[in-house]
DNA sequence: CATTCTTTGGATAGCGCTATCTTGAGAGAA
DNA sequence: TTCTCTCAAGATAGCGCTATCCAAAGAATG
């Protein structure tokens, strides 16, 4: 066992003064050594290093929070865990924040606006040293309350154009686009979009559909299915069969997410109905499953994973006040063609 | 906008001090009065609340973790967040904890033990006022860890019988016995178990599927197909295949978790091999999906959402240093038959 | 009525750090 | 040489709370 000095012997913990003591210098000088903070002569932080190793000392992160106005945590407000594609994302960012040394705390919103300005007033209490929230879009006053607090942000999933708006994603839009460009390209000409959940990403991939149809004259209000109740593979396979019955020349459907186009598989499996003989099917994300399909599933491979760990990085930047060379960072999509097209 | 002492003014921060002078009374007794802690004069409580009210006053978490040593965060550590059983157990927990007043620090371990050590370490220097870990079975280092803490600590997803020993969940083993039972019922004699990522949850429900097959006469070391590699459909569908190739007698396969059975359902629908005529297929967990295969996947319903929400009721007893009724709580699971066996 | 026991509010002293000012010593300028 | 001017290390003073001790006032006891 290390000796330890009165104080830790007294609290059972290995404080700065322990290892000031030991070292035969100043709590503030082992403060800044250990930080990297200023400039410290040398010689004295390998001294500072070594005593505070010798003894086990770790920083006690209420107090730095307390004495510094800011803690080592990173709130992260996503909408859902229920989507792969955050928890992708989640994992991500965590790998990248963990070994800097930072804590997230995970506030699920629910796709709810005033849940989302609910849990970021809690997250501000605890002071957070930086936040990532997904998209662009939330209430005027989760927004002020954003801007009043001052801690560095970086929105997820969607790249923004906005001066002053640090974003990590790609456009969403194109992605609908690009999709609706292939199922034309093979030759379909009535391309349903189905959606749930109806979030901001969603009605912007509907929105590339749109534009996409109207260029090549097909665009047809009655081609858009549009469902708020949250999005799952049986939602999908209900839809798909409300499609198939009232609309029996739609000969493509172009599923907002993975989930509803697995369930849509599925239920054509189960009605019989060929894919992508009768109607072809694709989908969003590419989550886990798409390629286990009958037939595999056609779909976006968005870069969950890389926006999750660019963002951290950008994040880490703002936290040390260091310059951020491209504040809004476009990683772009993948078409993943697959048998269901 | 609510008057402000030179104190506010000064940080930008309502502070206890504020609300004290504004209620007359000394910090102290605000402190008092606005945790419930010891008794306060009813008359003064109002008064306190209503001066922090007016103040719109929020105690700051940082500071109150400095004093009492103790902080408002719940340390979680699960797994993964990629099996959709931790989702709705975290999400379970949330629900819980929010509201009296607990951030939930997540920890992924990855079914790592020497990550689980780590997380816990890290988590430990937050001074987290309490803990939730899954299942029962850890490195010692670890335990030592928590035992030396004195966190008041709930187990998750499994029933444990020893003292001392907080957990609530279900006996993997007996679940895994009432599926194999299902399987004999319904007349199948090679009934193959096949699992993935080999956790400890895991190699119980083995155990219950070996101890019935025994118990039978039917048991056959060839049966078990055990694989270390992380759960997923495409696993699923792998091993399927393998079974269906080098054991055509088996009549019968139990996988240890859904994703790995609905992964087998499709495959066996690519192989053209019939499920359930041919061969029964059964899953675990029963997640979102299993419902939708073709055919519907049987499975057992485990209770995780009433695990999360049970355990941190329980935690938030312990942690308020009330008795708690039942150390162990089991809460059982539910057989759901379904088209595929 | 004196004595003890219970309250309940307040004063005090930190919790373990860091922001900020001060000091002292060496470098450079006059 | 003498007077700035740097710049690194240290002293000081909190950050915003709560643990703990104390005192005063009532309640209970003999």
């Amino acid at each position: 066992m290390a000796p330890t000095s009165n104080r830790s012997r007294a609290t059972g913990r290995v404080t700065l003064a322990d290892v000031a003591q030991l070292a035969g210098v100043s709590t503030m000088t082992v403060s800044r050594a250990l930080r990297g903070e200023r400039a410290v002569d040398k010689e004295l932080v390998t001294r500072v290093q070594a005593a505070a190793d010798q003894l086990g000392y770790l920083p006690d992160p209420a107090a730095r929070a307390l004495a510094s106005r800011h803690s080592s945590h990173v709130a992260v407000l996503i909408p859902l865990l229920s989507n792969a594609l955050f928890v992708d994302l989640l994992e991500s960012v965590q790998k990248t924040l963990r070994p800097a040394g930072y804590q997230t705390l995970i506030g699920i919103t629910h796709y709810d606006p005033a849940e989302e300005e609910q849990l970021l007033r809690e997250q501000l209490q605890h002071r957070p040293a930086g936040l990532l929230v997904t998209g662009l879009e939330r209430s005027d006053a989760t927004r002020a309350l954003m801007a009043q607090s001052g801690v560095p942000c970086v929105h997820l999933m969607e790249a923004s154009g906005q001066p002053g708006i640090h974003s990590v994603g790609f456009s969403q839009t194109a992605a609908g686009a690009a999709m609706t460009q292939h199922l034309l390209a093979r030759g379909r000409r009535r391309i349903a979009f189905a959606a749930a959940q109806l979030d901001p990403r969603t009605l912007q991939r509907l929105e590339g559909w749109r534009h996409t149809l109207k260029a090549a004259g097909l665009y047809d209000p009655q081609l858009e299915w549009l469902n708020p109740e949250p999005s799952s593979l049986y939602l999908g396979g209900r839809m798909f069969e409300h499609i198939m019955a009232q609309q029996p020349d739609v000969d493509a459907v172009f599923f907002c997410n993975d989930d509803l186009a697995q369930g849509a598989l599925l239920a054509a499996l189960r009605l019989g109905v060929k894919v992508p003989h009768q109607v072809a099917v694709a989908g969003f994300n590419d989550l886990t499953g798409s390629d286990q399909m009958l037939p595999p599933l056609t779909t976006v491979r968005t870069p969950r994973a890389e926006v999750g760990s660019a963002a951290a990085r950008m994040l880490l930047s703002l936290m040390a006040h260091e310059p951020v060379a491209e504040p809004c960072v476009d990683l772009g999509y993948e078409l993943v063609v697959r048998g269901s097209t």
